[in-house]
Order: C-alpha cells, then sequence, then structure tokens
DNA sequence: CATCCAGTGATAATCATTATCAGATTGTAT
DNA sequence: ATACAATCTGATAATGATTATCACTGGATG
C-alpha cells in the first residue's frame, strides 16, 4: 500500500505535481477499494468519510489527472457515469471486463489475451495501436448455474 | 436501401411496434450516413432536414427502440455522448473500431477477430459471452505518414 | 360514434461533469 | 520573517446530454 502510494507520489513529482493531502485521500480510496469500479461520485463519498472537508471538485479533478498520468483508466460501462480503475502495478494495457446482462456484476481478466489481435490490427490495417478497451458482456458463472437450477425446478414441478 | 428498410419494419411489426413516419424517417439517416457515428443530437439534425416537425424526444426514443431491438448498437468513445452505429445485415455481432488519438477519426473493423478469444473467456472464465465492445486507440496510417513527414522536414531544415 | 392506446412534440426536470472564482497553501526570493 | 507567484482547493454556478411529463393526435376496435 505505502508503496504503491509512494510510486505514484513519484510519478507526480516527475510531471512536477504534488501529491497533496486531498489526492493522497482520494489514492488511498482508490487503492483501498481495488476490486470495484467507482464512479467519480463513489469515491467522493469514500473520501468524504476520511476526509469530509474535500469538494466533489478536486475528486474530479484528481481522477482526471491519474487518468492523464495512466495511474487510472476511465472506462464507461453504458449506465451513464464514468467509472475509474487503477492500472495494476507494471501492466502495459489495460485489462479486459466481463459484464453481467443478469446481474450487473463486473469481473476482471488479467491477461492480454489480445496480442495476436493487434498484431493484425497493426500489419493489416496499419494502425499503431496505443491502448485498447475491451468489455464483454454476457451471463456470469452464477447467473448461468441460477437459470439451469430454475429450469431444473419447473421440469420436477411439472410446469 | 428499401430492402433494410423492410426488414427492419418487420422487425418491429413482429414486437408490435410500428413503423411511423418519424422512425421511418430516422432509420433513413441513419442507413444513409452508414459510415459515420452519430450522436442522438446527429441523428435529430439530419432527420429534421426532411421532417422539419420531429421532435428531439422521439430521435431518443426511436433510437433506444433500435437499440434494444439490435438494429443499432449504442456506443461510447469517451466524449460524452452516445453514439449509435447500425448493425451490419446479418452480422452476429458488434463490429470493432479504431480510434486516431492524434486526429479523431473512427475506422470500422468488420472481421470478428475475436473468436478465439471468446473461447478462452467461455472455457476458462465460464462466462457465456453474448456480445462485445473492442475499441482500439492508437495512431491511424494518416497520422503515422505525417508524423514521418514532420520528422524529415525538421531534419533537412536542421532543426 | 365512443373508446382505447401507442406514439408524438414541447418542454421541464434530472443528473453527471465542467467552469468559475475567491480564498488557502506552498515554495521561493528577498 | 515578508512578499510574491504559482498551485491547489471548495463552493457553487453553468453546461450539456438524457429522461420524464403531459396534453394531444390518429388509427384501430367495437
Ligand atoms: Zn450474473
Ligand atoms: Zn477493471
Ligand atoms: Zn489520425
Ligand atoms: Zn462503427
Amino acid at each position: 500500500m505505502e508503496h504503491r502510494i509512494d510510486r505514484i507520489k513519484k510519478q507526480l513529482h516527475s510531471q512536477s505535481y504534488k501529491l497533496t493531502p486531498q489526492r493522497e485521500a482520494t489514492v488511498r480510496v482508490l487503492l483501498e477499494n481495488e476490486e470495484d469500479h467507482l464512479s467519480a461520485e463513489d469515491v467522493y463519498l469514500l473520501v468524504k468519510e476520511k476526509a469530509p472537508e474535500i469538494g466533489l471538485a478536486t475528486v474530479y479533478r484528481t481522477l482526471e489527472l491519474l487518468s492523464e498520468l495512466k495511474v487510472v483508466d476511465k472506462i464507461n460501462f453504458g449506465d451513464g457515469v464514468s467509472r475509474y480503475d487503477l492500472r495494476k502495478e507494471g501492466a502495459e494495457h489495460f485489462h479486459h471486463h466481463l459484464v453481467c446482462i443478469e446481474c450487473g456484476s463486473v469481473e476482471e481478466i488479467e491477461e492480454d489475451l489480445l496480442t495476436d489481435v493487434e498484431k493484425i490490427v497493426e500489419g493489416q490495417w496499419g494502425f499503431e495501436v496505443k491502448d485498447h478497451r475491451l468489455t464483454f458482456h454476457g451471463i456470469c458463472r452464477v447467473c448461468q448455474k441460477q437459470a439451469v437450477s430454475a429450469a431444473s425446478t419447473n421440469e420436477s414441478g411439472k410446469e
């Protein structure tokens, strides 16, 4: 934790930005909720618990700054809000997501998976890939099981 | 053109929706600008040229409806507006996009490219893929050429 | 005809995000 | 320490996209 804060601090300093208390509080919230996909509002409410004096605008500004520095990636799952996702240590690219259309859960995929596809895109389309966004929409493991058990219940009930 | 309108008409009827004049005008605009990625506002302005009496709300409603019927796909390139992209005839999945971070141009990729990746996701993550969104961010062919020629100009100018 | 109801247009309301601006904080030169 | 400039912050207003509301229309049904 402290280690990662230090790295981010250095990254900020390298562009002559400071790690102010507000920025640090925001980063801590992101680190503590790394598995989630928080909106700016979500982050704001969580930061407020520790640093009640912080303003919403500052949270937006901080997230924007972290986004420029590639500390976080901004992503949109189509529900009208931007979400902010910490980039894993040393990750070259943004990771992928599995969004369940039944329960709304979001799972992460760390593996790159796109190496071959990017080669094709570079070779065949002459497009120099810098980053990507890949999201799959479908049915998660849990919802699949529920569908199966619901079906067998119906069957035994001779519906 | 008429052929595709007919198919969409049937698709609407199959869910007991009607192809009203407003809806038809909207669909025609989408067909005539298939290569673009229009926002709701864009569509509204274009439809107004032919059917000046149409209201913005109706355009939003129509796009939402077409989206549910999978006639169009709603996509967000991160610029704060939703864009609507006609699904190609008979296409199983949404197509992919190449967004240039220099000039903002958007190129399309019809080829699926993700068959293998989806197999992995289904096998290894147990996730049943229904659809996907894949966007590459990078430098398009044109901007690459410009960068090269700019560099050689500098060189010959002994900058 | 009377009734019903999906669909429509105008416009108000909502909600996320951005802009503004005065005050606080920091670093630095004197 | 004092003065000064630059950065940063919080409150709040403004913006802009999208959604909700509501009265009205036109076609279908009996
Ligand atoms: Zn699920
Ligand atoms: Zn994620
Ligand atoms: Zn370009
Ligand atoms: Zn497209």
